[in-house]
RNA sequence: GAGGGCGUAGCUCAGUCGGUAGAGCAACGGACUUUUAAUCCGUAGGUCCUGGGUUCGAAUCCCAGCGCCCUCACCA
């Protein structure tokens, strides 16, 4: 990156604000009420040439420039869209043309004026008054290519949502997304709940957690990887419906659908099971889906989804017998087809050998919306037990594609069994590998007695990723995690040689 | 963490066999009152990611580092 030639650039745009300033004009702007959105000034646009259409007043960002002269046209941005401004010289004092001769591209300003269509069939504001409300001092992007590097994009993130087509429009449907999980479980009589961020134990999930640290308590804490054990102990104080839309932070790999800290949302609900989660489910994801003016049939890249409820259902021992060729229960089948998947059984109890020979033959194939229902017992702390099959745990993970998009449980309540199950690691599984980790807090809270209930986390990035049609977890989060950049004194960007 | 790819002007991109860097847009100066990525004339703009090496000579070849992307592993 030069400097020089970013201060020539700037330079020319600092000259250009200190004409302003001398037409006693402040190039920062002040209060601009009442201009209407761009989306709808174009709806209100006459269709016919000739035609003077309503007074209207806009305001937005510049981002294209036909300069004739004494003729300038412009095109003027902002979140609902863009519309064409057209400047004739005859409309203006020679006070006022200076002011719009100083007007670079990626200034803000507000214009006043009728709108009309051109001779080339385009909606347009013809001005009568142009309000400058803040200067750019930065050169924008290639007007017809925009900007195209990737890191530029993620680490100036704002450069990406003004000039490429359709991320501040992403961004947007994520608002409306978790405005519509928010109004779904409104809707069934659910408070939201915050519950803390810097945890002692680091459980509810199988995670590497952050570490931080409290000076003046010297105490490590970690950073949640799940909102579950709070939101529990919120049950057992008789908050019968609750949720929690959070972030959590996990310590691992980042790649298209992991950045380590992501937004979940979990609920309890008191006196149901994970069918009940089942349905509330179904409903969170079809409200969604409208909430963004889709129908329940959605493009996801090469292929379709239909999320049209009720989802599939199938049994994660049906699905294991399906791809992997045998019973889950049959320890020779099992280890053959440990084999087949190149799945590693060293010093592993057999129930993780089903799982990850599950995880390696099954999920890909799970192109859903489907149901994984009924897991091994012994891979679900957290959840109940079937009464008539202690083994199988009360727990769906829904998939998409491959993609598991949500967990849910009846939620195990029973504190002895909770206890046992915090002290019981799987043979060959390491602890950060587990759910279970021990809570003594949490075992005296269901002593108190929980209510039997179901609970539900589901992965918001993620579903915005499939109702979005985005394929990387960065393209529905304003800023994904990335390297430092290093700046030297002069305030350039380095490249990072230190070692952290 | 492993393998592969990429890094050239503010932006989008060329750059042949190794011979010391080009275009378009943007910027700057000028012409133009219905343009659509306006057009036309002119000017200026470079740490070719960084550091070594090979060579008479490196954007180009080699090595190391940094950043990003992709695949795999871990994870949701």
């Amino acid at each position: 990156m030069s400097a020089e030639t970013t201060d020539r650039l700037e330079a020319a745009r600092l000259e250009k604000l200190h004409k302003i300033e001398a037409l006693g004009i402040d190039p920062w702007g002040q209060r601009f009420d009442d201009h209407v959105a761009i989306r709808d000034a174009r709806e209100k646009c006459p269709t016919e040439k000739g035609v003077v259409g309503a007074e209207i007043r806009v305001a937005g960002r510049v981002m294209l420039r036909n300069d004739k002269g004494k003729l300038k046209f412009m095109h003027i941005q902002d979140w609902t869209g863009r519309i064409q401004i057209m400047l004739s010289k005859s409309e203006f004092t020679d006070e006022q043309w200076e002011l719009i001769n100083c007007i670079d591209l990626g200034d803000i300003i507000g214009v006043d004026g009728h709108l009309k269509v051109t001779n080339t069939g385009e909606s347009t504001v013809g001005a009568t008054q142009v309000t400058f409300l803040t200067k750019s001092l930065a050169q924008p992007p290639e007007k017809f290519h925009g900007a195209k590097d990737i890191e530029m994009l993620l680490r100036q993130r704002y450069v990406d949502l003004i000039y490429n087509d359709g991320v501040l429009e992403r961004m947007l449907k994520r608002g409306k997304i978790i405005n519509s999980i928010r109004s779904t479980l409104r809707d069934r009589n659910f408070v939201e709940a915050e519950t803390p961020v810097l945890h002692a134990i680091a459980g509810g999930a199988a995670a590497r957690p952050f570490i931080t640290h409290h000076n003046t308590l010297d105490m490590q804490l970690y950073l949640r990887i799940a909102l579950e054990l709070h939101l529990k102990r919120l049950m057992v104080g008789g908050v019968e419906r609750v949720y929690e839309i959070g972030r959590v932070f996990r310590n691992e790999g980042v790649d298209s659908t992991h950045n380590p800290e992501f937004t979940m949302i979990e609920l309890y609900q008191a006196y149901g099971n994970y069918e009940t989660m089942m349905d509330l489910t179904e409903a969170i994801f079809t409200n969604a889906i409208r909430a963004t003016d889709q129908e329940m049939v959605l493009p996801w890249g090469e292929k379709e989804i239909d999320f049209t409820p009720p989802f599939q259902r199938a049994k994660y021992g049906d699905l294991f017998k399906e791809h992997a060729g045998c019973d889950m229960h049959d320890a020779a089948g099992v280890m053959e087809a440990a084999k087949r998947f190149h799945v590693d059984t060293k010093g592993k109890a057999h129930d993780l050998i089903v799982n990850d020979i599950f995880e390696e033959a099954v999920e890909s194939k799970l192109i859903g919306p489907v149901f994984v229902i009924d897991y091994p017992a012994s891979m679900c702390p957290l959840t109940k037990r079937k009464t008539s099959d202690p083994t199988v745990a009360e727990r769906f993970e829904l998939f998409i594609d491959g993609l598991e998009l949500a967990n849910a449980y009846t939620e195990l309540n029973d504190p002895r069994l909770q206890e046992e199950l915090f002290l019981t690691q799987l043979e060959g599984q390491k602890e950060e590998d587990s759910m279970a980790k021990m809570d003594h807090d949490f075992v005296r809270a269901l002593k108190v007695g929980m209510p039997p209930a179901g609970g539900l986390g589901i992965g918001i990035d993620r579903l915005v990723m499939l109702i979005t049609n985005s394929h990387s977890i960065r393209d529905v989060i304003y800023f994904p995690l990335l390297r430092h950049e290093v700046r030297n004194a002069a305030g350039e960007v380095e490249e990072d040689s230190s070692e952290t």
